[in-house]
DNA sequence: GCGGAGATGGACC
DNA sequence: CTAACGGGTCCATCTCCGC
């Protein structure tokens, strides 16, 4: 069964969201900022609109460097405002939920939509069944969300359609802002020969610096090149979906997927290895990942307390437990954690930690358990329904 | 050999 | 003149250990 995906991609989401809520910054050079606090331009570029991607902007990019590429441009830079964003996320996201097909869950399950939000501005949808299989249809369908997002939020998004996941992402990537890109599978090689196997979605500054050694260059280097000398130098499984990726192959279903693990990370004021300096930080941040669970009605059984240094290397350390836990057992661990740390790690200063929380369950205790997890015959009463057999 | 636990690295937004 | 640098998530892999 041919499928046909979309890949919804809002355009320099926070930059846009930023020039609507204040009518004054119309037209202008825009960039959002992640400001770690500890000094005045300390941080890093979370978003930059087309105007100021035009001056050579990025994000990712130190606010010192995007300040110094704007001088006396009139770029306006504004400190990220994620919980605002996240509440425009959510109202496009329901938009978008509605156009993907439906699909029941297990036997008797309910009906699900077959929609997948992979970031705060990024959604798949799989509208194999409403399109009937035709691209053309499923053009419409594109083109009906994008009025309707320009409609309701006055944003511009580019969408990517193609037969699967991977596809619909790197043509969405094709034409942006606002581009709307069809690959249909007869289109998919192609469409991936004119790419470079450096600009393939999973392919970072790593893996490209290797295929420079390797002598690949084009996505058809690498869709060519000997699988057995790929698996060997980058392992079976990652060797495998490389070449995958450069031929345009990818089998993963569009499917809501459940958070696998929580974390906040904060910068410290300054560099620091005292112990009670650097537990005030991960306190805040327990407190912080304590609310969202509580309100997710999550239940965990691993943490981990995660350090970078000054040299901007990251090290971890964790530990499971039996089953979570209160957020002052949870900070208990931490401090332990971060304690046996600076131990083994004595004159290492701090830049940066984080605290994370993982193996997730939705069980309290030992005993209850969701619906999902009874078996058919008590899952419901259906004494009162005409017997089968009758 | 297989699983979980723990640490690390790479990638993406 | 150079270096400058956030926060969040997912996944794979390697090692170690008990079974």
């Amino acid at each position: 069964m041919p499928r046909i995906i979309l890949h919804v991609d809002m355009d320099s989401f926070y930059a846009s969201v930023e020039e609507l809520r204040n009518p004054g910054l119309k037209g202008r050079a825009i960039v959002t900022c992640m400001f770690s606090g500890r000094s005045k331009d300390s941080g890093a570029v979370s978003a930059a609109n087309y105007k100021a991607r035009e001056l050579g902007i990025r994000s990712g990019m130190p606010i010192k460097i995007a300040k110094r590429l704007a001088k006396g441009k009139g770029v306006a830079f504004l400190p990220s405002d994620r919980e605002y964003y996240r509440e425009v996320s959510s109202r496009i996201m329901d938009i978008l939920r509605r156009e993907a097909d439906e699909k029941r869950e297990g036997v008797r399950g309910r009906l699900q939509s077959m929609f997948e939000q992979v970031s705060v501005d990024e959604a798949y949808l799989d509208v194999s069944r409403r399109s009937e299989g035709s691209w053309d249809s499923a053009r419409e369908i594109a083109e009906s969300i994008k009025r309707k997002i320009r409609e309701k939020e006055n944003l511009t998004c580019s969408i990517g359609i193609g037969p699967n996941k991977l596809v619909a992402k790197m043509a969405s990537r094709a034409q942006k802002p606002d581009g709307l890109t069809l690959v249909k599978d007869s289109e998919v090689q192609g469409f991936f020969e004119k790419i470079p196997a450096a600009k393939l979605f999973g392919v970072g500054p790593q893996t490209a610096k290797v295929f420079e050694k390797l002598g690949i260059k084009t996505s058809k280097d690498l869709a060519d090149y000997d699988l057995k000398k790929l698996e060997a130098v980058f392992g079976s499984k990652k060797g495998r979906v490389l070449q995958d990726t450069a031929r345009g192959i990818d089998n993963d279903p569009v499917e809501e997927r459940e958070a696998q693990q929580i974390s906040r990370m904060a910068t410290l004021k300054k560099d620091s290895d005292n112990p009670k300096d650097i537990l005030e930080n991960i306190r805040e941040l327990a407190r912080d990942i304590d609310l969202e669970l509580k309100s997710k009605g999550l239940f965990y059984r691993t943490v981990s307390v995660i350090t970078i240094d000054t040299h901007l290397q990251m090290q971890t350390r964790s530990r499971t437990t039996i089953e979570s836990s209160s957020l002052s057992k949870n900070l208990d661990i931490a401090k332990e954690l971060l304690e046996d740390f600076l131990e083994q790690n004595p004159g290492r200063m701090l830049r940066r930690v984080g605290i994370r929380v993982s193996g997730f369950s939705r069980k309290k205790e030992k005993k209850q358990r969701t619906l999902g997890d009874f078996p058919k015959e008590i899952e419901c009463d259906k004494s009162h329904l005409p017997s089968k057999n009758a």
